[in-house]
RNA sequence: GGCGGCGUAGCCAAGUGGCUAAGGCGACGGUCUGCAAAACCGUUAUUCAGCGGUUCGAAUCCGCUCGCCGCCUCCA
């Protein structure tokens, strides 16, 4: 089965072929740790992660790298106003960050490089465009000099003459050309800086993505993502700087996110209209916050409303409750279905689930139609519950039921929208909560004079290890250590 | 001004030339149930923003109109 991806460059979707059979370099555009990032940045850590471990899941070997931008303007202005290291920022944030991803289910990357760790890489990149002479050098600062490459705009589909109409760009009467990017910034009084052959500063915004992707998965590797805002300059940038000396080739599919939109614009840090991934936390579940993302065709924008969060979170309770009564059912375990030696009934229903699954499997190999692949996934429970449901289950069909368990969790390894663990065990404050709950009814029995109810809840937990200590107004309740 | 995208049921959302226009939420009716919840069954788009065209055939391709959004500046 082929796999096929959109590919912003090409504006088509392409069949995905690798640099090298059977891997896969995939790089993200990651967070700028100055603050927690909100519920639209979410889309892509989770959207793309899925998408890494669906591809790992067909059996490529990925590599996966995601930036963090730990020196940068925004940072540097915070560190100001707040009046802390710049660096206190960055570690606090890059903590953050790494707490919410958990949070998330996202998984961790294979590489998570600091830009502050690789101002050499930059150094390097950024002597080789000088001395290819498509940059030059300014008061210190060092810019690219978009006219010397030809291919500017190949990404955005814009043109320089177009770019430099458009009312919105800053002109700098110092740049060679407006639309000139820096590479290299000079440092002011208080900045953090580092030593370059050209003077002291930092880096640009878009070399360190350039920097590092090649450095840990080549001149040539297969994804670049990010969210579509990024395309233009950012990516646009990328591009120009490794592809401007002809040395590299650089990323051959790249992919953008759609926005996350919110009472009908798009969500961003500028418009103080965003909610952090932390906050809605707090309020739903991942699975829940995942099953929304997931529900809806990653390049589409999507509306955010906590009436379509509470949607999903009844959607999610139907495939978590299908989950939950699977593994309620002790079901009989065996190595391999043999569909043939099924009875008829059982043999059905088993096809059905092969054929949804492959059906399912297809819709993600397509551009990665997770939407569709969910609906086939709700297809699945509900012929599961019907089956469920019915007076009794022969032992094939529970056969088959357990196989579907299997399945699903195979399924979840990479979608992450079934909670595993929270049925089998409960917390200390969900103990206690129920012990209240008990008490609380059992109190009621006794003012109604009820004793033989009463009197058995208390035996009962008696033997389960609590005693329970009728005093005059209340009932205690210890937990006998064994 | 330049470039790009979107408009499918009450809501969310797949489908991009031809099988009954997926799936979820909601609503209504039913099954089950002491009551509730869950689950199941049935109903809920003769029609895809509007108009025109291409075609044997269009939600899907083309043109126009209307509405919405994004990028062109930091932005996922």
């Amino acid at each position: 089965m082929s796999l096929t991806i959109y590919n912003t460059l090409t504006r088509k979707k392409e069949e995905f072929i690798p640099v090298e059979s059977g891997k896969v370099g995939f790089y993200l555009c990651g967070p700028t740790v100055y603050d927690y990032f909100h519920i639209g940045n979410a889309r892509p850590f989770i959207v793309f992660d899925v998408f890494r471990r669906f591809l790992q899941y067909r059996g490529f070997e990925v590599t996966y790298v995601v930036n963090i931008t730990d020196v940068d303007d925004k940072i540097i202005n915070k560190s100001n106003q707040e009046n802390r290291a710049p660096k206190e920022i960055a570690d606090e944030y890059t903590k953050a960050y790494l707490e919410d991803l958990k949070k998330l289910k996202v998984k961790l990357a294979d590489v998570l490089p600091k830009a502050t760790e690789h101002i050499s890489d930059m150094i390097a990149l950024i002597r080789e465009l000088l001395d290819h002479g498509i940059a030059y050098t300014l008061n210190g600062d060092v810019y690219f000099s978009v006219e010397k490459y030809n291919g500017y705009g190949k990404l955005s589909g814009k043109h320089i003459e177009d770019l430099k109409a458009g009312a919105r760009v800053e002109i700098d009467e110092r740049k060679n050309n407006p639309l000139d990017f820096a590479l290299w910034k000079a440092a002011k009084p208080g900045e953090p800086f580092w030593e370059a052959p050209w003077g002291k500063g930092r880096p640009g915004w878009h070399i360190e993505c350039s920097a590092m992707s090649m450095k840990y998965l080549g001149d040539r590797f297969d994804i670049h993502a990010g969210g579509e805002d990024l395309i233009f300059p950012h990516h646009e940038n990328e591009i120009a700087q490794s592809c401007g000396t002809g040395k590299h080739a650089f990323a051959k599919y790249w992919l953008h996110n759609g926005f996350l939109k919110i009472r009908g614009e798009k969500m961003a840090k500028s418009k103080r209209n965003f909610l952090t991934a932390r906050e809605i936390l707090k309020r739903y579940p991942a699975e829940v916050l995942r099953l929304f993302f997931l529900q809806k065709h990653y390049r589409s924008p999507i509306n955010y409303s906590e009436e379509i969060l509470d949607e999903t979170q009844v959607a999610w309770h139907r495939l978590q409750n299908f989950y939950r009564e699977l593994n309620a059912k002790k079901l009989p375990e065996i190595n391999e279905i043999v569909p043939d030696r099924l009875s008829a009934p059982a043999q059905k229903f088993f096809r059905f689930i092969e054929q949804n699954r492959s059906e399912m499997a297809a819709a993600l190999e397509d551009d990665f139609n997770s939407a569709k692949a969910i609906g086939k996934l709700f297809e699945i429970v509900k012929e599961g519950n019907r089956l469920l449901n019915s007076e009794e289950i022969s032992t094939d069909k529970q056969v088959v039921l357990n196989y579907l368990k299997k399945k699903l969790e195979e399924f979840d390894d990479f979608l992450g929208l079934l909670s595993r663990e929270a049925d089998n065990s409960s917390s200390e404050n969900d103990l206690e909560a129920i012990l209240e709950i008990l008490l609380e009814v059992r109190n009621e029995l006794r003012e109604n004079k009820m004793w033989e109810l009463a009197d058995k809840i208390r035996n009962r937990l008696t033997e389960a290890g609590f005693s329970i200590e009728d005093r005059a107004k209340q009932s205690i309740i210890k937990k006998n250590k064994s």
